[in-house]
DNA sequence: AGTGGATGTCATTTC
DNA sequence: ACGAAATGACATCCA
């Protein structure tokens, strides 16, 4: 009884799992197609509704049609679950972890986007400005280790910058390749592949390519994460950064990050906020059930291989595989050798069928009274049967995230009944269930709460009984399992009525029937167990990524407090004609193609170019 | 007595 | 076209 419960929740568990994973309204669009071969397209864009792939007809002919392998093979669970993992993946999230941190930050990937987006853009008429003092890297070094400043101040249009070593490693040079390796770098998730931010670099003032090469620090990009069409972007970022706790709570940071997304332009209302931070807790909560479930190894392990989920989890039985189970329909899990119900065991005194004039002790009436209790082959088998034969299916790490599940005994050993007829031969005439066997192990009868006399009968499905009836010179098992040629050459050889050839097709078409049916339920359970396993594969999967996502908004809120403080220092060094300090929420920093930096004003437009040479020579004035 | 799982069987589809 | 396999649907048994 507990295990049926169990099972029970087994099955609405991973339902429920299943649905939250595409209801949660968290697409994680990591951009695979750009990162995949053409094949592995197709498969992504091909329909792959795991939850839907019941029709098996339809999973092998699509298989079929392109490989030719059976479903029946092993290798074919192991393609439709990549390929449902891939369509899984393409479409989980609306994180977009590649495409979502990649484009917005490209477009706005440079700085002199940023002092536009700080302080407006410049007007006609910029004051020319003295540079006090000046400016160095070493000055600044303090401030600026991190965000390579000197870098930034110094270097302008057509002189490559050379990025901070702390992200230019980062950068990837095959991105097939580094999206996996970023899956896999765990340390390096503090953080950004900043690779990822230097395409189409446009204006986004100018809708022009960004004047900035295309290799910026890192920062930069991070730093002008807020879109220029921002119109109510904040003069000053200092009290929106400042007040941004880069070890905020994860809730903080998700919000964060949801208006931080906003960059595409795509409108962001509280509604969603509140949704995305609804969602998110929900999805924390869940991670944490699911970690709590993980040993650390299996969790980091098995997380490194990032889409590389663990297929080693054979969903064949380990009793009965998919080739003995499967491949022939006269096999079976215990060999004739093994079989409690071969010849060889059978040998207490069961009278051959064949050529023995004994009278039927069954009579048809009693035929109609039990033949609805027994199956057509073997019929219904004590539970001592199963116990006999237990059919170690249980998998343990099958039940990866799943901890509750493991005590649940799945057991669809369907076929073990079936071992009497493993080894057909036609030398082997009519066998019975061993009596013997089945008395010694059967210590309780068959029907525990009946009072209905346990005779040999009704060991024996209603079609052996009906073909006792009938004196038809086969076993059951024989008519079932025998090849069609061979089958043929049986009847062929005796001569039978059309009543008894009648039934031996009858035996043969439900015997085979009812194998097809325990095969085909088993193949049900397998695709079931092995959706649970990619459920708890695609959740630590999104763990792994909600992790590294925060990581990188940590990093971005730590960056852009350095900038902030970077930033006061300049302007605090700078001094108009007069000696007087800069506002700078009036003055913005400019750097031209040519290397130099003009300070321009927001109130009168255009800048007047400050080279470094006039900036020292100002410096020198003073 | 009701319930759900396991199993057999039939009808139909698919190969 | 035929047979076998696959599978949905239903019935039955049983805990």
């Amino acid at each position: 009884m507990t295990m049926q419960y169990l099972k029970k929740y087994f099955t609405e568990g991973l339902i429920q799992m299943a649905i939250l994973l595409s209801l949660s309204g968290m697409r994680v669009d990591v951009g695979l197609e750009t990162y995949l071969p053409p094949s592995w397209h197709e498969m992504i864009l091909g329909p792959s509704s795991a939850l839907t792939q019941t029709q098996f007809h339809n999973l092998r002919n699509r298989l079929e049609d392109g490989n030719g392998v059976h479903l029946k093979n092993v290798d074919l669970d192991r393609f439709f679950t990549t390929q449902r993992l891939l369509g899984w993946v393409h479409s989980l999230d609306r994180l977009q972890v590649g495409k979502h941190v990649q484009r917005p930050l490209n477009k706005i990937l440079c700085v002199h986007f940023l002092f536009q987006g700080l302080f407006g853009p410049p007007r006609q008429s910029a004051l020319e400005l003295t540079l006090l003092p000046l400016i160095s890297s070493e000055e600044l070094d303090d401030h600026s280790s991190a965000l390579n400043t000197g870098d930034i101040l110094q270097n302008s249009q057509g002189n490559p910058l050379q990025s901070p070593p702390d992200h230019t490693d980062l950068l990837a040079e095959n991105p097939s390749r580094d999206f996996y390796l970023e899956l896999n770098a765990e340390d390096n998730s503090n953080t950004l592949n900043i690779n990822l931010l230097t395409e189409d670099l446009i204006d986004p003032m100018e809708g022009s390519p960004c004047p900035y090469p295309e290799n910026l620090p890192s920062f930069d990009a991070i730093l002008c994460l807020h879109d220029s069409t921002t119109s109510s972007f904040t003069p000053f970022p200092e009290q929106y950064v400042m007040n941004q706790d880069p070890l905020a709570s994860p809730s903080d940071v998700f919000l964060f990050d949801e208006d931080a997304e906003e960059e595409d332009g795509l409108p962001s209302t509280i509604n969603d906020l509140i949704e995305n931070v609804t969602i998110l807790d929900e999805i924390r909560s869940l991670n944490l059930s699911l970690e709590e479930g993980f040993s650390p190894e299996m969790n980091e392990a098995d997380s490194d291989s990032g889409l590389s989920l663990d297929f080693s989890h054979s969903h064949a039985s380990p009793c009965a595989s998919e080739a003995s189970s499967y491949s022939s329909s006269s096999s079976s899990c215990v060999s004739a050798e093994e079989s409690p119900f071969s010849e060889d065991v059978d040998e207490d005194g069961v009278e051959p069928l064949v050529g023995q004039d004994l009278e039927m002790d069954v009579t048809i009436k009693q035929e109609e009274d039990e033949e609805e209790e027994l199956g057509a082959v073997g019929g219904r088998y004590p539970e001592d049967f199963k116990q006999i034969f237990p059919c170690n299916y249980g998998d343990d790490t099958l039940f990866n995230g799943f901890p509750w599940l493991e005590h649940i005994g799945h057991d669809h050993t369907y076929n073990q009944r079936w071992s009497s007829s493993s080894s057909p031969s036609l030398g082997k005439m009519p066998t019975k269930p061993p009596k013997s066997f089945l008395r010694q192990d059967n210590a309780k009868p068959y029907h525990h709460s009946s009072s209905r006399h346990i005779s040999d009968a009704t060991m024996w499905s209603r079609d052996e009984r009906r073909a006792r009836a009938l004196k038809v010179p086969f076993s059951n098992e024989l008519i079932v399992n025998l090849p069609v040629e061979e089958f043929n050459d049986l009847l062929a050889s005796v001569p039978l009525s059309e009543e008894q050839l009648s039934l031996v097709r009858d035996i043969r078409r439900r015997g085979k029937n009812k194998i097809a049916a325990q095969n085909c339920r088993k193949r049900k359970m397998d695709v079931l167990f092995g959706l649970s396993d990619d459920v708890s594969s695609l959740m630590r999967y999104r763990s792994r990524l909600l992790r590294e996502k925060r990581e990188a908004l940590r990093n971005l809120q730590e960056m852009k407090r350095k900038l902030t403080m970077l930033y006061q220092d300049v302007f605090s060094r700078l001094r108009d004609e007069e000696g007087r300090p800069l506002n700078p929420m009036e003055y913005l920093l400019h750097f031209e193609a040519n290397g130099s930096v003009t300070v321009a004003s927001c109130k009168q437009g255009a800048a007047l170019p400050l080279t470094k040479s006039s900036k020292k020579q100002r410096d020198k004035k003073k």
